[in-house]
DNA sequence: GGAAATAAACAGACAGGTCTGTATGCTTTG
DNA sequence: CAAAGCATACAGACCTGTCTGTTTATTTCC
């Protein structure tokens, strides 16, 4: 069979702690040693797996774009087929995330915030999930009618609005950036 | 005399590197032998007028609350003078900020990333101070005869820009939020 | 089928560095 | 002289990453 299988998939474990921790704490302040307690590991495993744990913060960031985007996509498809218009249905699937447990903002802004260097690969990729997920954006506006030309300001009333739900702990702005993109979208005229 | 002038204003200095190195590095990558070292101060001077690091972090965020809205304040009513609507004296002023070469995004939105616990008084802080910055922009909307109901979402757009110009190395997203702002304080029909 | 070989994961100590915060003297300055 | 600051060493915790073995599971081969 192929290589990609082992006995418990310790690397899957491992993956699956460290995005938790990392996004509930923070990237530089959860350390090597807690996530191989808590997924059950041997320190040698994990750096048999990843050289350094910037290269499992990557890993993890790579596997949480594809998840984000994803969930995104299904809950978008849910929306609409209840009925929402498309913009509506992803703003929608926007309070949803906000409104989850263990919400605590974006973690590829979040990446970007601690990892100050802009050339390091996590801030690179953290630039590559935006420009992915602003394609979820592009597509609803088009969707809904609405002008392309109105994306980017969407985009940036949704950066904003995850900003706000974390500063607050309110899911709350996701409405507000709702109704100012669905009215950038309707009163475009001029 | 009072309490407050010592013979090179250590506590000064410290301030200003603290606040320096935490902005364009976050504040736990910095460390407290780095400040001092930086600041040209012996390390028991540091923790004799700040306690622990904590403190430190509070008050450098008091600090730059207080400048920060002064210096938009500053600006904003030059661009006035020359001319410049209300709204748009708003995002130019943004745009200067997100001009400046040691731009790394808002420090109290990196505070709120980095220390995870909401009640703690630095999230607390930072908290205030996106009160305080909403205040500004509500005086902008106001000022300009826009209806008031547009203020938080004016408000979002900014935070998404801020978000944006970060990720990006690009101050264009005041523009796009500029533009969006401004045509939903003229275009606010129904 | 059963034994040996191979690969993966587990366990835990360790090195070398950094972190916060403390303690102890010494120097400068008002 | 007294207060503020300087210099430096230290304690104890934590950090990343390495090293050495042991255990377990799978595969291979007779």
């Amino acid at each position: 069979m192929s290589a990609a299988k082992t006995r418990s998939d310790a690397r899957g474990r491992i993956l699956e702690t460290a995005e938790k921790l990392f996004y509930a704490e923070g990237y530089r302040a959860v350390g090597i040693d807690r996530i191989i307690a808590e997924a059950g590991v041997a320190k040698m495993t994990l750096y048999k797996h990843f050289p350094a744990k910037d290269d499992l913060v990557l890993e993890v960031l790579k596997s949480r774009d594809k998840k984000l985007c994803q969930a995104f996509a299904d809950a978008i498809a849910r929306y609409r087929n209840a009925g929402a218009q498309p913009l509506a249905a992803f703003f929608a699937a926007l309070k949803e995330w906000f409104s989850s447990d263990d919400f605590r903002g974006c973690a590829f802004i979040n990446a970007a915030v601690e990892f100050t260097d802009p050339e390091h690969p996590v801030s690179e990729f953290a630039r590559f999930h935006k420009r992915e997920f602003f394609k979820l954006i592009h597509q609803a506006v088009v969707d809904d009618g609405a002008p392309e030309a109105i994306a980017p300001a969407v985009g940036l009333l949704v950066e904003g609005a995850i900003v706000a739900a974390l500063m607050n702990q309110d899911p709350a702005s996701a409405d507000v950036a709702r109704d100012a993109a669905v009215a950038m979208a309707s009163g475009a005229v001029s």
